[in-house]
DNA sequence: CTGGGGTCCT
DNA sequence: AGGACCC
């Protein structure tokens, strides 16, 4: 067998190349002259074209939120996962805790120089990292990496130090190791090319010259908040939530070419686009409210990045064309939106010159979302409304993996997965990464790597068969597709409105067996889902800790009649607190810890969470069964 | 000869 | 509407 050097190729560049290709010198992002004069065997395949990378990827963030609903996507090829409570739960129910062993890596040691007993949490959290990992490798046929670490940062740092298809676990002791490992402030994820710039002014390029700098003189150049998480991310400490992802909020394509100069020009590309794009939409299922235009017009003064856009509503009946399949009716309407859009940019009576033209949806309305203006989120107790769409409809995507081309192109995927610990302050996560053929072409695509990971065992723990771990009658009676790790973690009203009787038999079973938890299926329980990371009762310190409020049950504080306490104790606590003070509550109970994100304001918060809220049959379009 | 997506913040 | 960040 010989191994091909292959790259995916847009436009002018290689965006990604496989681990043969990158021996050879070959890097992402290098231009494809570069490139071929550097291996002139080089396989180039066509990749403009995301759709199968986006299907595909959404397979994986499915996958990984069959079992647990805490899955944060980061581009099509990284998710995040909090397994906090996978980790509590094998911990109470593990019998000998003296079993213990970390799967695969631990930073910056060697196996056995390493107490697995003295990680407990960390090393369960490799476990499942490993089992997560070959569950998509098994169903999906996809390899990756997964970094396990108590934050976002730290595993996402971590996932890339054995590279591919491998694991690695960061101990405590060796997250200062990690962070003065980076070459520069730029390795840092969430500083990017101008954060670098403005931190190098100020004389700091090396992580350590961060972490020594005054914070007062920080803040002076950043202001306050973001000066104290650069600081923070120097150190290795990163406070930010795993936040379950959902539906996307807004759909866009996108082209780019050399040169645009011509009104009818710039109408057949609009044309083309938004063909695509509705076609997207109409599959998706929700009704987009906003449209927006983005060009790139070209200039020589290197000034090639910036974009201009303009957005407008979508009125009704626009909208409503594209959600119904009016398809080419929907385009006619919304290319003449789209070019009065384009007036207002570019006076077409003047030369003009583009060199990229874009076209986005955003603000994505479900069928039975409340439309109200503001107060809306009281709709969040409500249980909705039957979708207007069958949600079953998921006859989309698929396609992919069954037929077509063996092609030896590759891309990468990285999934990250989080613990938490209240007691030691430990949050783990994982990223895993997996690197395998889009279709078919089974793995082992390149060689030789050490693999130092023993076999993979047991592999997917998607069906719980231990009686004892899920002690209640009532998850013994649950259907195949219920996960019996989400659901028993549900509050009691929605386990019992899962299991009665129409809900239960609007599932077509068989369609569905191997669909995932069916979370997606109603809103209430996508509600609650998303927002019951926190155990509420085990641990009122971790609530502070993470800035989630306490149950608010103090007398003064009242719901209204069909307001669930236990549901709202479950509200992240920026949502708690605006239905709170639209309750016209006092407020000094709701004062939040430090810890709560600084400069997100609650309507930014508020929109994000009424849009998971109404998203939620829409969502199971992304996150099809195989 | 620098993709085609996405997110959130200001 | 633009700009930062991520992949």
């Amino acid at each position: 067998m010989f191994l091909t050097l292959s790259g995916i190729q847009q436009k002018y560049i290689i965006v990604t190349c496989n681990y043969v290709a990158r021996e050879q010198g070959l890097t992402k992002l290098m231009s494809v002259t570069d490139a071929k004069e550097k291996c002139p065997q080089l396989v180039l395949v066509k990749g403009e074209d995301l759709t199968r990378y986006r299907e595909m990827s959404y397979k994986v963030t499915e996958l990984l939120m069959s079992h647990c609903p805490l899955v944060e996507r980061l581009g099509f090829d990284e998710n995040f996962i909090d397994i906090t409570e996978m980790v509590d739960r094998r911990l109470t129910q593990t019998p000998d805790s003296d079993n213990f062993s970390v799967k695969g890596h631990i930073y910056s040691h060697v196996s056995a120089d390493v107490k697995a007993s003295d990680y407990p949490r960390l090393a369960i959290g490799s476990h499942i990292a490993a089992e997560l990992r070959e569950a998509i490798h098994s169903k999906l046929g996809l390899t990756g990496c997964a970094g396990i670490a108590p934050n976002k940062l730290l595993a996402k740092l971590v996932c890339g130090t054995f590279k591919p298809n491998q694991q690695t676990t960061l101990l405590p002791q060796n997250h200062g190791d990690i962070m003065g490992s980076l070459s520069s402030l730029r390795k840092v994820p969430g500083v990017g090319h101008q954060t670098a710039k403005r931190l190098q002014a100020l004389g700091l390029v090396s992580i350590q010259n961060l972490q020594l700098f005054p914070l007062n003189d920080l803040a002076r150049e950043f202001g306050g908040p973001s000066a104290q998480r650069l600081k923070n991310l120097a150190m290795g400490v990163d406070d930010s939530p795993v936040t379950p992802t959902g539906a996307p909020q807004s759909l866009s394509d996108e082209d780019s070419f050399k040169k645009i100069s011509s009104a009818k020009d710039v109408l057949e590309k609009i044309q083309q686009l938004l063909s695509s794009l509705v076609e997207r939409m109409n599959k998706d299922g929700r009704q987009p409210q906003t449209f927006r235009l983005t060009i790139r017009r070209y200039s020589a003064t290197n000034k090639w990045f910036s974009r201009e856009s303009r957005q407008c509503p979508i009125p009704n009946h626009v909208g409503q064309k594209i959600t119904s399949g009016d398809s080419d009716d929907a385009v006619v309407q919304l290319v003449q939106l789209a070019m009065k859009l384009f007036h207002k940019m570019v006076d077409s009576r003047a030369a003009f010159h583009l060199t990229l033209m874009n076209v986005c949806f955003s603000n994505l309305q479900s069928r039975g979302a409340a439309v109200s203006g503001k107060g809306s989120i009281t709709s969040f107790f409500t249980h909705g409304t039957s979708p207007g769409k069958a949600p079953i409809c998921s006859s989309q995507s698929q396609n992919d993996s069954s037929q077509s081309h063996r092609r030896h192109h590759q891309f990468s995927m990285h999934n990250m997965v989080a613990q938490h610990n209240p007691q030691m302050t430990v949050t783990a996560e994982s990223a895993c990464s997996a690197e395998a053929a889009l279709h078919g072409s089974r793995r082992k695509q390149s060689s030789v790597v050490a693999d130092e990971d023993p076999p993979l065992q047991s592999g997917c723990s998607t069906a719980r068969t231990n009686p004892e771990e899920t002690g209640n009658t009532v998850t013994r009676r649950l259907p195949s597709n219920f996960d019996p790790d989400v659901f028993e973690h549900l509050p009691q009203d929605i386990q019992k409105e899962l299991l009665s009787p129409a809900y239960v038999n609007s599932i077509p079973s068989t369609s569905i067996s191997s669909l995932s938890p069916t979370a997606e299926l109603d809103p209430s329980y996508r509600v609650a889902t998303a927002n019951h990371h926190r155990p509420v009762v085990p641990s009122a310190s971790l609530l502070a800790e993470e800035g989630r409020l306490s149950l608010p049950r103090s007398p003064d504080c009242k719901f209204p009649g069909n307001v669930d306490p236990e549901v709202f104790s479950e509200l992240p606590p920026d949502v708690q607190k605006e239905l709170m003070s639209e309750w016209k509550q006092q407020k000094s109970v709701l004062k939040t810890s430090s810890s709560m994100k600084p400069g997100r304001s609650l309507m930014t918060k508020d929109r994000k969470a009424a849009g998971k809220g109404g998203q939620t049959n829409s969502l199971l379009k992304y996150f099809k069964p195989s």
